[in-house]
DNA sequence: GTGTGTGAACGACTTCACAGCC
DNA sequence: GGCTGTGAAGTCGTTCACACAC
């Protein structure tokens, strides 16, 4: 998050950002923004602030977005059809090189310059071609063996849509995005709300 | 994330859980699960577990799934189409009562029976009909401006798929759900995971 | 015996507040 | 005077452990 802003202010030309500055852009507070940046070194100059280039510089090497991430997509119906074509993703480094699925109607089907694959070939071109990340748009009965057959292959990083829990070693890093629990959660907020 | 584990065991004719079994089912401790549960009533039984279907139609109600939520989608672009027609919305209570973009050549482009809308006349109908959630797939730039109209037409949530912070009122909830940076932290659990 | 509900202990994260440097 | 870096204090959430109910 840091970073999103940082760079905002890096092409706005600004040189230097207080904790406090970074506090308001990140809707967080000053105290959390120097603890947070404090756990990594000492960036800021007292009196100043943060250098904002540099910073911005250093947090990328940190979070390891010096090299581009090689992502495959398993799911290809709306949602991972979506996920394949978002700028956001490879604007920051992470290329799509594949886009798997079980239906033999999606199969074959073009996208970008290459086609939907099958999703049994998934093993294999993991094996084959290196693959950091998988993402999974599937539906929730096929996630955790979709998970075990990538994590088997040796995927160690997994981004899930699916709408469900999912159980990976410890070595395996998983985020869960399920959007339908996010509308619960709005809607509880909806309904408790102190009107 | 109780809920839908609840209604799976529901489904398939379980009468009662223990906290054990919740969970492990959702990947957290037992202490864990009873105090969350106790937060809002004893429900559990000592001795034979929480009663599965009885406690569903609790948490149904404590979320305030009860009633149709309306929603509107603005942004017509790859991820907001594939959230108009994401089944797990409606599956769970979410109407999409429209979708809406500034770009001319998406406005009028047929959505389900419907149409695309023009964001100008956003908030028009949200006077007009009743509008509950709002759910944004646009870019960065825009979201601040488009929270600002939607909040001031009266809508109390907001999905934001926009890879920014946005600021509102107080008695505003906001969920933002930010691909990019989920992708980012898989980036930094990789770049420093112990090998 | 089994498994909840819950105060008490513990641990993690946040905020405070100030010394130190620009 | 302004602002970081950081121990100390405070707060919040998690885990423990056990009385109690079934």
């Amino acid at each position: 998050m840091y970073l999103r802003y940082l760079e905002e202010l890096d092409g706005s030309g600004q040189h230097t950002a207080s904790s406090d500055a970074l506090a308001t852009l990140c809707g967080t507070t000053p105290a959390q923004v120097r603890k947070d940046l404090s756990f990594f070194g000492s960036f800021g100059k007292r009196g100043l602030g943060y250098p904002v280039h540099e910073l911005t510089v250093r947090l990328r090497e940190i979070l390891g977005l010096g090299q581009a991430w090689q992502v495959v997509i398993v799911g290809a119906g709306k949602i991972g059809s979506a996920l394949a074509e978002y700028r956001g993703f490879r604007q920051r480094g992470f290329q799509v090189v594949g886009v798997y699925d079980k239906n033999p109607d999606k199969i074959g089907r073009p996208w970008g310059d290459a086609a939907v694959r099958d999703i049994t070939e998934l093993d294999h071109d993991i094996a084959t071609q290196r693959v950091d990340i998988a993402v999974l748009a599937i539906p929730a009965d096929d996630a955790q063996e979709i998970v075990d057959r990538v994590v088997q292959a040796g995927v160690r990083a997994i981004l899930n849509f699916a709408p469900t829990q999912v159980h990976v070693p410890a070595h395996v890093a998983v985020k869960t995005v399920n959007m339908a629990m996010e509308l619960e959660g709005l809607s509880f907020a909806l309904t408790n709300r102190a009107d």
